[in-house]
DNA sequence: GCAATAGTGTCTTTGAGACATTATGGC
DNA sequence: GCCATAATGTCTCAAAGACACTATTGC
């Protein structure tokens, strides 16, 4: 028997405030895939580590991902290469405050930017969390499954390369990502198809052995991604 | 030259209050996919054709997943089998009430579970859409990409078939999810490889021809998707 | 029997991985 | 010359698609 639908639900009363707030997941290749942490410098939850992130302010965001990229510039003070949204975490009991929202993004930076800005940054290895404040550990992990994902069928991870890298520092990084080696002929074959890179003319890389040839992205939008429709390595880890 | 990092900006300092809503992209194949819409019956907007949707209770909701399932009972009638969060949207301009938040959320159900609930909804092929509400165009273009992409690489597509289907059926839904037709040996294939179906012993699809076997889902926890390693369908859609 | 749909067997093609070979640098 | 790494050529194997064939119903 159909549930009999109330004839006029007050669905659209003004309901209590909630509190907005933004959260990133900064991530970054050093050699393993770690995560920035910010020791809380006030109630609640003061010294507890955290998450970049902080309340939505309705005078100056134009929309979440702005708000992201404010907190990222405020509290880091880097102007972040790729940023998107994750997901967003809501409920009565993950801030004392009351109830809340948490919009939460990923932005990932390559290891060498790390040096400017990164004041008071801790990094840690996501596979070696310490405590975090709130739901903190639950955001981070969706946000590591969501770009070992993503790895399998994008170019997401030449957002953790600098500007120029080479085929092996590439391939490198996704196996990080991936968890496993890569074949290397394969690898080549997918990075031709996906048409993404472009060769520097003339640029090698030293070393004392054969020096490899430089690549950068043909596609200069920052945080654009290329898609394959075949994947890379194995298990979908993340939907 | 990095930019100094502001000794400690009020970035925790309570903000003007927003609006924190969850909408809910109902769609079903019947037999092309369609988009569950109502009409506005208050102000703003009032009249206008909008996706089922409201304020999220903080006394009542325990997460925006809740706050959508609630929405979706007390709109459509409907106790959902599949609801899966989409994305965020906000800003300041999409609400005329002021800066806005609406967690979009995405729910699939069976096109004969329609008879039932269902009173005043308005279906409409999610490829030829009137003129919606705030940014709810946007919003179901987003959720049509997704539910595509996922039909590539997931059992998601179960969800718009009923209890018991057959695996012709299965494919035709699959067929009109990815837009393409799909080889039928490679499909049974990776359905088996899934093994995500169970065949229900005895029972078969009358007909003037050959009856076809029935299946329904191993795993009967609403809503849970199996993954596979390879794709289905062509062009990855939506990250 | 015939028509129409369900289901399966098999061959061909394609793409991925393993391996080997060549190339280019420093010493 | 030797070593180490980069880059590419080629072979093998596995999976996907095309196609044909069998199976089962109603008429």
């Amino acid at each position: 028997m159909p549930p009999p639908i109330p004839p006029s639900p007050p669905l659209e009363a003004a309901a209590a405030p909630i509190l907005c707030t933004v959260d990133v997941v900064l991530l970054t290749l050093n050699p393993q895939l770690q995560v920035a942490l910010l020791p809380r410098d006030r109630a609640p939850l003061a010294g507890a580590l955290a998450l970049p992130g902080g309340f939505i302010h309705a005078d100056e965001d134009a929309d979440p991902r702005a708000a992201a990229a404010r907190m990222l510039r405020a509290k880091t003070g880097l102007d972040c290469p790729y940023l998107e949204q994750l997901a967003t975490f809501g409920g009565p009991e993950r801030d004392p405050r009351g109830w809340s929202i948490s919009v939460a993004h990923v932005a990932l930076v390559p290891a060498d930017l790390l040096a400017r800005g990164a004041a008071g940054l801790r990094w840690h290895p996501v596979d070696a969390l310490p405590a975090l404040a709130f739901d903190h550990a639950q955001i981070v992990a969706q946000a590591v499954a969501r770009v070992r994902s993503k790895s399998q069928y994008s170019s997401l991870p030449v957002h953790l390369c600098g500007e120029r890298f080479t085929l092996p520092q590439l391939q490198a990084v996704y196996e990080a990502l991936l968890g496993e080696p890569l074949n290397k002929v394969s690898f080549r074959r997918r990075m031709e198809e996906m048409d993404l890179l472009e060769p520097i003319e003339g640029e090698r890389t030293g070393g004392a052995h054969r020096p490899a040839q430089l690549w950068r992205l043909k596609d200069r939008r920052p945080g654009a991604l290329t898609l394959t429709d075949r994947l890379l390595g194995p298990a979908v880890l993340a939907p």
